[in-house]
RNA sequence: GGGUGAUUAGCUCAGUGGUAGAGCGCUUCGUUCACAUCGAAGAUGUCGGGAGUUCGAAUCUCUCAUCACCCA
């Protein structure tokens, strides 16, 4: 029964792939040799929470073709996959069905139900991925699937395995050895999520917003002389000031001031350093006063120069207050809104107050006063100290931002300007809305101001010049300018850094042997740039904050349980532990045996009881509960917070391979060999990881690191849903199959290069696979299976010798390339070879063979084409794994699977015959010369027609005479003839021999001479530079040899070209 | 502002010192018994601009321009 005209992928794919696990040709170590190598790659973990976008679909494509050759090459191999439980992701999803369904939500479940959900959700949604990844035909060892966080406490039957226990492992030696570490320190805070984020979490994005412009009365209504001069040391302006002109982004952050910082050389305001100002909002008769610095970081020709410092909720302002000893007041709660605990206003702005003073005397700016107790805060004072005022208490941070506004316009304190200042860009004389901002709402605010609009140039912006013109009609100074703003990547919302109580990984002083690893090659980042970025990254690497304030991930192993010894202050101590049974263990050798320890949830309730505890003793003791007598209550609670996911997904090679325990899996596959990853995450995950494996293990977790990047739109732009651009790799495989896609990822896969999708491309491969498919379709027609040989065969024939070397070239080319992770010149010297030289040539030249003849030639080229098929099918599979394994089962029978086929090892150096390789190169430009010509020379596609040898030298007539049937067949010769050609005839030029066509009565004479004219001139050219080079002694002296020889060689053949069209032309012109 | 990279045919991209290629698209021709998801032939490039090194530069250096990404 003949083949089918197409593969029909739809039907096969599914089929095949269960053909393959069902055979188990996916496990570790399936089709390994004896004593192999081993070859590991582990999957990038796709978010349990994901589905196959385009990105997965070419990273997946380029693991598995490394996996699948490696396989075949009988290495001991394992593609170990899995999945990351991706916190924030994964308890977003679970919220929004719970909220879906009507089902009680996250706060109202606990923190135990909901867990049990959020494990209830994975089970049963989890794996989507996988049979997605299954489409692509990935060939992971499924069977060895991974998740990072099975083994929890918690975790339903089927996700046992000891990821967890890897995880806590790792987590309490590195506390051990003190290199992780609790504190507070400005984070980037979600106030969505209510969750610390990483940096790399954090996306900044410019958008519309503005700058408020607002007067800080100087204390006591002190006054002093304002002077801005220019470079020459000229008064441009002066007047007496009682007050100093602050810029900000953010009003609200106002109520949170330490300070105001100036630049230590800025003229302006030194009359005022070590004053006090005062913080323009806030209830009249509690107005906050805060010192006047100076720090290095205010930029004077910036704004007024003057910063106000605000060290719990900037960045920037967070050194400045670190530096100079502020106090830093935290104003947000965590979700954002205005802070409404602790003490009232009057009572925390007095403390607040009382702090600032002391600042003053301590710095020497002020003596003590009478009476006067200087107050130091703590950090811990400071942060519980709420200075919001009563009104702004619970308000959402924006609507707090309008309010402020609001009440410094009305009080007269907003920096005034002319209502035609075209810094203002919003509409006149109305202070600009202070909405939320967000990308989406990027557009919908005010414009950028255009200054171009009325003609008028800026105003200088330096404060203090906008009043100047006192007639006119002044409004307050808020000027429209772009922002840039950070926002959370997962929820949107702008990040607010928020000083927060955090655990963090010490990253300077375990990432030097992850330095060292690519410094010395031990481990290879292709391509080299991304070597630069790590470098650059590592060198200057901060802190990492590994803690987040969710529900789901690992629960961070610290307890805390009063602390024996110390004082009041600071009276819980951590405990950290891999399980609670033993940080109790610790808990009751320092409380004693006889504690009555109670394990409680919160903080809040643990504080109730120890605060009961204290009141029942001696208060003589100054309650150190130590000198208790008899049974007292112990309450223990465990730190709410749980790991950053890449804290656990950092530990991915090891922890799949079952560390801490010593399996012969880890033994036998670790370290692994190639990570493929997209370049976006070598901070979060490849860094990471190296610095993790070696931390833990001392050695470096992969050889090399494969980095791509994004995959794009055809136009290069990035895929998004708002964009409407993004094309489901699942319809692409619908519509064409896995192979198409599969072949398109892999010759869009040069190292460093762009990724940009083309359907059009899906297409021509799908093409490409219908043209094997086609060749195989031919051959089966031919018998040609059925005179399968074993081994390479040696046949007698030119044509089969030439294909059999021109197939060990394509086998090395292909195997260069993979080795050297250049997949686009594997699947291009694939495609170049398959259709280009099989399809093209081979098939073609074979078909006199096949169909006319008989006898030993025709049985030979049978067995070749057999062979050459069957190379074809090998040397494809790891790029298009479905239709080569469907061939391969039709077209005979196979002691294996060809997932399992060995790989060849032939070399050219064995198989190339030099002297029918340049016979079939003759015989093939004598065919494209004639087709050439025909075709230009309209000369009907059908007709056979008469060649006329001129002459010709001895490797021409042998070549000639030993192919002279393909060349008939090809070229649709009728009659070979020797002799002087006749006039009018079209010129055939050779190597070594010169033809014509004698269709004096078809052809059009001028138009001939016009096609042999725009050939010399395009061989003058060529010629041209050849003698050049060849004639200046310089070439000759300094190039090397070889390329002086191949200038010689290509100058003589030019040469040869020429005589003879140059001959040709001559008897066309004495036509006329 | 810092870092990294890119700029090659109409489009998408290869090309690490020897005189420029592929695929797609385009034009012309073709119902040749594997394939029209095909075949044959053809056109198209101051390799972003400028300077330098070199016998020789798309390739190395400098510079300018434009764009992209990452980090502030």
């Amino acid at each position: 029964m003949p083949m089918e005209k197409t593969f029909d992928a739809a039907e096969a794919e599914p089929r095949l792939y269960r053909r393959w696990e069902e055979s188990g040709a996916f496990r570790a170590g399936a089709n390994a040799r004896a004593g192999a190598n081993s070859f590991t790659i582990m999957i990038p973990p796709p978010n349990v929470t994901g589905a196959l976008h385009l990105g997965h679909a070419f990273n997946n494509t380029l693991q598995d073709i490394l996996v699948r050759w490696h396989r075949m090459r009988g290495f001991d191999t394992l593609w170990q996959p899995g999945q990351d439980h991706a916190g924030i992701a994964t308890q977003l999803q679970v919220e929004k069905q719970l909220a879906a369904t009507q089902q009680p939500g996250r706060r109202e479940l606990g923190r135990d139900a909901f867990l049990q959900k959020v494990w209830a959700w994975k089970q049963e949604k989890g794996g989507t991925i996988i049979g997605q990844l299954k489409r692509l035909g990935a060939s992971c060892d499924w069977s060895r699937n991974a998740f990072t966080m099975a083994g929890a406490p918690g975790a339903p039957e089927g996700e046992e395995g000891n990821f967890h226990d890897a995880v806590i492992k790792v987590f309490v030696d590195l506390y051990d050895k003190g290199l992780i570490t609790r504190g507070k320190r400005l984070v980037n805070w979600d106030p969505h999520f209510e969750t610390a984020i990483s940096d790399l979490e954090v996306e900044n994005v410019e958008v519309p917003g503005h700058m408020w412009h607002f007067k800080y009365p100087l204390a006591g209504g002190a006054t002093y002389t304002y002077v801005e001069k220019d470079a020459d040391g000229t008064v441009l302006f002066e007047e007496e000031r009682d007050y100093i002109s602050i810029a900000t982004t953010r009003p609200e952050t106002m109520l949170g001031d330490g300070a105001v910082a100036v630049h230590p050389s800025d003229e302006r305001y030194a009359p005022i350093v070590g004053q006090l100002c005062e913080i323009p909002v806030g209830p009249k008769e509690h107005r906050r006063l805060i010192p006047i610095i100076t720090d290095p970081y205010p930029d004077p020709a910036f704004g007024s120069g003057a910063v106000k410092i605000t060290g719990a909720h900037d960045f920037n302002d967070y050194a400045v207050a670190k530096r100079a000893g502020i106090p830093m007041y935290r104003l947000m709660d965590t979700a954002g809104r205005m802070r409404d605990d602790g003490v009232p206003y009057a009572e925390a702005a007095e403390v607040a107050q009382s702090a600032a003073r002391a600042w003053l005397i301590r710095n020497g700016h002020a003596t003590v006063g009478f009476a006067e107790q200087p107050v130091s805060l703590s950090e811990a004072e400071a942060d519980a100290l709420n200075l919001v005022p009563d009104h702004l208490r619970g308000l959402d941070r924006f609507e707090a931002r309008a309010k402020v506004v609001e009440e410094i316009t009305a009080e007269g304190l907003a920096v005034m300007t002319e209502a035609t200042d075209p810094r203002l860009g919003a509409p006149k004389g109305k202070p600009a809305p202070a909405p939320e901002p967000g990308p989406r709402a990027a557009g919908q605010t005010a414009e950028v101001p255009d200054q171009a609009r009325d003609g008028t140039p800026p105003l200088e912006p330096e404060e203090g010049g906008e009043a100047r013109d006192e007639a006119a009609q002044l409004v307050p100074l808020v000027e429209a300018k772009p922002i840039m703003q950070p926002f959370g990547d997962r929820s949107g919302v702008v990040i607010e850094p928020m000083l927060t109580d955090q655990w963090f990984v010490d990253s300077a002083a375990i990432v030097g042997p992850a330095l060292d690893a690519v410094r010395e090659g031990r481990t290879r980042i292709l391509p080299e740039s991304g070597e630069r970025t790590y470098y650059h990254w590592l060198e200057n690497i901060e802190p990492w904050c590994i803690s987040r304030q969710l529900w789901w991930g690992h629960r961070i192993p610290v307890w805390y349980a009063p602390d024996p010894i110390a004082d009041d202050d600071d009276r819980w101590a951590p405990i950290c532990a891999p399980t609670e049974e033993e940080a109790l263990a610790h808990v009751r050798a320092g409380h004693g045996e006889d504690a009555d320890i109670v394990v409680v949830e919160t903080e809040a309730e643990a504080d109730a009881i120890l605060r009961e505890t204290l009141a029942t003793l001696d208060t003589a003791t100054e309650g150190r509960i130590r000198q208790a007598q008899g049974p007292i209550r112990i309450p223990v609670w465990r730190d709410p917070d749980v790991l950053d996911t890449w804290f656990s997904s950092g530990l991915w090679p090891i922890g799949t391979l079952g560390w801490p325990e010593e399996t012969e899996e880890l033994k036998r596959y670790f370290p692994t060999d190639v990570l493929v990853t997209g370049q976006d995450i070598l901070f979060f995950w490849v860094a990471r990881m190296m610095m993790m494996q070696l931390a833990v293990t001392g050695q470096e977790p992969f050889h090399t690191v494969y980095l791509h990047g994004l995959v794009r739109d055809e136009k290069g732009k990035k895929m998004s849903k708002t964009t409407g651009n993004v094309i489901d790799p699942l319809d692409v495989i619908d519509e064409y199959g896995a192979d198409a896609l599969r072949f398109a990822n892999t010759s869009m896969a040069s190292i460093g290069g762009v990724l940009k999708f083309s359907l059009d491309r899906i297409k021509g491969y799908r093409n490409f696979g219908t043209k094997l498919w086609n060749a195989c379709r031919f051959a089966e027609m031919n018998g040609v299976f059925e005179a399968r040989g074993a081994g390479v065969p040696r046949p007698q024939a030119t044509v089969n010798r030439w294909i059999v070397g021109e197939t060990a070239r394509v086998r090395e080319e292909v195997d260069a390339a993979l080795a050297a992770y250049r997949f686009n010149d594997a699947a291009n010297a694939l495609y170049a070879f398959v259709w280009g030289v099989v399809c093209d040539w081979y098939v073609e030249f074979s078909k006199p063979l096949l169909l006319d003849g008989a006898g030993e030639e025709t049985r030979e080229t049978q067995e070749t084409m057999a062979w050459v098929l069957d190379q074809c099918l090998i040397l494809l599979h790891p790029i298009m794994p479905f239709i080569t394994e469907e061939l391969w089962g039709l077209t005979g029978e196979r002691a294996k699977l060809l997932v399992h086929a060995d790989w060849p090892d032939y070399t050219a150096a064995d198989l190339v015959d030099e002297a029918a390789e340049a016979e079939m190169r003759w015989a093939i430009s004598l065919i494209e010369g004639v087709r050439s010509a025909r075709a230009q020379m309209n000369v009907p596609a059908g007709l056979y027609v008469p060649l006329v040898m001129e002459q010709a030298d001895e490797a021409a007539r042998t070549a000639l005479a030993r192919n002279d049937v393909l060349i008939k067949r090809l070229a649709r010769i009728g009659e070979f003839s020797e002799g002087a050609p006749p006039r009018g005839s079209l010129a055939v030029p050779v190597r070594g021999a010169s033809f014509a066509l004698p269709l004096a009565d078809i052809i059009d004479v001028g138009a001939e001479k016009e096609r042999i004219g725009k050939a010399l001139g395009k061989l003058g050219k060529e010629l041209g530079g050849l003698r050049g080079r060849l004639n200046n002694p310089n070439f000759a002296a300094s190039a090397p040899e070889e390329v002086v020889e191949e200038a010689k060689a290509n100058l003589a053949l030019r040469e040869e070209e020429e005589t003879q069209l140059k001959a040709a032309l001559a008897r066309l012109e004495e036509i006329g």
